[in-house]
DNA sequence: CCTTTGTGATCTACGTTGTAGAGATCTACA
DNA sequence: TGTAGATCTCTACAACGTAGATCACAAAGG
């Protein structure tokens, strides 16, 4: 039975590997070196590979379980986990997108969903949809700062301008604003009060205001 | 210059190999095997492994450009694209997050996302908030069915068990709710439904009905 | 007819990856 | 001193992406 401390140090090396030299660069020889020892070294400890970037995903896991806030409003409650996991894909854009890929079984992540969970009830999201809104704001979280991480957005201004513009209205309806650069944490921030007001509309604070309509076919 | 029908053939077989064996299982070696060839043979075409890729997530977009309709009122062209899109990852579970890992930069990307704009913009989404609200739905559709594709979301059910309670408080309380295997269609189509009353609440058919609150710091 | 040209495919080979299997080294307690 | 158990090392292998050189063959020009 190895050790767990171990362990540990073997993740955070290995998270500081991704940091610096990105995901792919995490090789069992590389992280191996980092730490003074071989390869084959590291097995009894994290498993195999795989068992070393469910690993990763457990250590940012718990990197994130201090934004877990018992006080304050269940939507302070909310926004201070919104804020403190984007705040994490930062400090580690390659490994982050693991969180969206593997599933996060750990007590860290069980706690964590509690957390998110009980701020939903508390915002008084009926018990039988808590489960899915949860799903909806965590998958916005993760695949946001993934987005971001891979370069999926950062990407649009380049190509535009070898289009025919009458094939693309939007776009050009839309020039001035798609010149500028967008702050991201300005965006980051403009998502999470919409997707709150989202819950706040349909849910708390305005019975009977708002019906949601049946969708159109 | 290598001819692109065959570069279409190269593409629809490492996507077929993707959908029968996984997306690890489309090595160089397997696919060109697949179409009776070296796997060498398949360089002149493709770039490398990450043009490859690249036309994976090309291939994909072009599945679902057809999804883009002209009639209808916007939410309904919100709609469609939205629910072809997770159609498309039933098709393909394996290989549709690269689209989330990937810029997506081809004509039929643009026109894609042209017509996400023009939809927005419809539905009375001021010019500035357009591409922003376009990432957040995007955002979430990409990062929905590759959670769905890599098992994030089924696997909470198995170890709840092993906690003790009084650390879980709201998953105790939701344990109801917990036991009933999710019918992941119907989700999906609640959180558009959620996204769409989202946009019409914020900007849309309610002018001064609602107005964004401060956040709470 | 032969030759040239060019486009694909092939063959071989290299470095890197994850990891199986066997052995070495060290610690602690009898 | 000897033995047990844990930890690390050494060697080796199959599979991966791909560089480089070669080859097959159809179309075009004389």
């Amino acid at each position: 039975m190895p050790d767990d401390d171990r362990k540990r140090q073997i993740l955070d090396a290995a998270l500081e590997l991704a940091d610096e030299r990105g995901l792919a660069a995490v090789t069992m020889r590389a992280l191996a070196q980092k730490l003074g020892v071989t390869a084959m070294a590291l097995y009894p400890h994290i498993g195999d590979k795989d068992g070393l970037l469910d690993g990763l995903v457990d250590r940012m896991l718990a990197e994130l379980l201090p934004a877990v806030a018992t006080h304050g409003t269940p939507e302070q409650r909310l926004l201070a986990i919104g804020r403190a996991a984007r705040a994490l894909a930062r400090r580690h854009p390659s490994a982050y997108p693991l969180l969206l890929s593997r599933p996060a079984v750990t007590p860290d992540a069980v706690r964590l969903v509690d957390a998110l969970y009980a701020a939903l009830l508390d915002l008084g999201v009926p018990a039988g949809e808590v489960p899915r809104v949860e799903r909806l704001l965590s998958t916005f979280t993760l695949g946001y700062a993934t987005s971001e991480a891979n370069g999926r957005f950062s990407a649009g201004a380049i190509n535009r301008a070898q289009f025919p513009e009458d094939q693309v209205p939007a776009h050009r309806e839309l020039s001035e604003v798609l010149e500028r650069a967008p702050d991201w944490d300005a965006e980051y921030e403009a998502d999470l009060a919409d997707l709150m007001l989202m819950v706040r509309t349909r849910w708390s604070e305005n019975d009977g205001w708002l019906k949601l309509q049946a969708l159109p076919e």
